[in-house]
RNA sequence: GGUCUCUUGGCCGAGUGGCUAGGCAGUGGUCUGCAAAACCAUCUACGGCGGUUCGAAUCCGCCAGAGACCUCCA
């Protein structure tokens, strides 16, 4: 397993190699959406970056045991609701069961995660199954002294948990910092401390998700799951948690702490986390009511969308832009994605149209290094993409005959891209084929072309341009290339 | 207010103390009956002001602007 992957911890704020603790199995729990409403655009950047690890370490020949809740208990919503669960809310407002919402909007997750053709977890546990669990991490909680019950819920004692460990180590904060800024919230005349966060809370009346327990008939803190479900798939101790930038805190760091009090040590060892996606330069996001979703972007049916974008597009977007920088949405920008998407395509495709040659005049083998190299230094997909991209010129100078490539070569630069394209970047090849799914049709079109073709031979160019016109108008495109003549539908 | 990050050419987006990132768009060619595709060439850069250095867009300081987190959020 020489792989000299580098990857950003957030924990030591550097690159560091990534070792797993019990090679070649490797444990990677990345935070899942909280099925309350359609995923948008922000939710595919977290999907894709660790889809691309997920697939890069299997690549590698790790034993990769990827896990993703589900959050269908809810979360606390802003001060307008109350303190109400976010999916509570959203059921009374439908009349529905909160189960029926939950399960609505997990199926239309796992569409638009299969639009964007990332691979499925290992294991996608829901918090609503795991609430047992979740209890006896609280009890654990409380039997090491870093938990207090008061008025049926029980709180996180952050003073008592920093006299022996460090809150706030992942997003370097201290307690006094959070002393001076915490504001207030429901329920905070139960706290010790304002900076205290809830294990387990009462429910009050109206709150319709609630589970017994000896404290109350009530739910899970806002963090609990991830640290139960973590431990419970991956152990106490695991090798990578990744996440949203906006989760690192306080979530993540709550996480930590949690995971700490009950086993007395560090939970996990890499920490990553994916930057924001913006929309005018703004984080894209549910309470500031500026997202895109998924559904809106695959049909371009939402104002600022100027067409619809493929989630091809959408995902080959999101790879040219490093996945700890912040990549704003435009138009002009998806536009640009398609277009090089497209491009890099044709290129992987014509690749079987080349010849090999009895010697080569390029070095294959120089690219292939470069690519890993890029990927190696902490994903970084828009170098690989260049590099790519470097072959793609390598690729159609091959085909106009001013290189040559021998068959080791040809093989090698076959397996290149269906290796980092296909596998690891996880692209589809573009949808446009003429390849036929539809064989009316492509006798219907093959007719034609050859009707044009005698129209060409008797150098009648009205005619020839006619039905290439007309077929354009339909959807499909006809090339004259020096092998003949090439079509394919637009999409 | 506290903590942190960012500021690259028409747009997006990498990167490095001295050597062309890449994509999209533009311009000029080649090829083609024309078109498309492709190839070749080419134009726009490193927020401002200081400092360190033989040399900085890259390191340091200040200023300006933007953003993230501090509250559910990918």
């Amino acid at each position: 397993m020489e792989s000299n992957l580098i990857l950003y911890n957030t924990l030591s704020r550097k690159k560091e190699e990534f070792k797993p603790l019990n090679p070649p199995f490797v444990g990677l729990y990345v935070c899942g959406p909280t099925v309350y409403g359609d995923a948008h655009l922000g939710h595919a950047r977290p999907a894709i970056t660790f889809d691309l690890l997920f697939r890069y370490l299997k690549y590698l020949g790790y034993k990769v045991r990827f896990v993703r809740n589900i959050t269908d208990v809810g979360h606390l919503v802003n001060d307008a609701d109350e303190g109400e669960d976010k999916i509570a809310k959203k059921a009374r407002l439908e009349e529905l069961e909160p189960m029926e919402i939950v399960q609505y909007f997990t199926d239309r997750y796992h569409k638009n995660m299969d639009d964007l053709n990332t691979l499925k977890p290992s294991i996608e546990p829901r918090a609503s199954g795991h609430i047992i669990e979740q209890q006896a991490l609280v009890e654990k909680i409380l039997e090491n002294g870093f938990a207090y019950e008061s008025d049926g819920s029980v709180y996180f004692d952050v003073e008592a948990y920093n006299k022996e460990f460090h809150y706030g180590k992942l997003s370097g904060r201290n307690i006094e910092d959070l002393q001076a800024n915490t504001r207030t919230l429901d329920g905070q005349s139960e706290k010790r401390k304002p900076f205290d966060f809830a294990l387990w809370k009462k429910a009050s009346a109206e709150h319709i998700m609630r589970w017994p327990s000896r404290w109350s008939d009530g739910f899970p803190g806002w963090h609990l799951e991830c640290s139960c479900m973590s431990q419970k798939y991956l152990g106490d101790r695991f090798d990578i948690h990744g996440g949203g930038l906006d989760l690192q805190f306080p979530h993540h760091e709550c996480e930590i702490a949690q995971s700490t009090a009950a086993y007395g040590h560090d939970p996990v060892s890499y920490w990553m986390h994916n930057n924001m996606v913006t929309i005018n330069g703004q984080k894209m996001g549910k309470s500031l009511g500026n997202f895109i979703t998924l559904d809106q972007l695959f049909s371009g049916d939402n104002d600022v969308l100027e067409q619809a974008y493929s989630p091809m597009t959408v995902r080959f977007f999101m790879l040219q832009a490093h996945y700890r920088s912040p990549l704003d949405f435009s138009n002009e920008a998806l536009k640009a994605a398609e277009k090089g998407y497209k491009r890099l395509m044709n290129a992987v495709d014509s690749i079987k149209k080349i010849t090999a040659s009895d010697k080569s005049s390029v070095d294959v083998n120089a690219l292939k290094e470069k690519c890993f190299a890029a990927l190696n230094d902490d994903m970084n997909t828009p170098i690989l993409i260049s590099h790519l991209f470097e072959g793609v010129k390598i690729i159609n100078t091959i085909i106009s005959g001013k290189e040559s490539i021998d068959k080791e070569g040809l093989e090698e630069l076959t397996k290149l891209y269906n290796d980092f394209a296909f596998d690891i970047l996880g692209l589809l090849p573009s949808e446009e084929s003429n390849s036929g799914n539809n064989e009316t049709l492509e006798k219907l079109v093959e007719t034609l072309i050859e009707i044009r073709k005698t129209a060409k031979a008797n150098k009648d160019w009205a005619t020839a341009d006619a039905v290439r016109d007309k077929f354009k108008e339909a959807g499909i495109e006809i090339k004259d290339t020096a092998e003949g003549v090439e079509w394919k539908l637009a999409n």
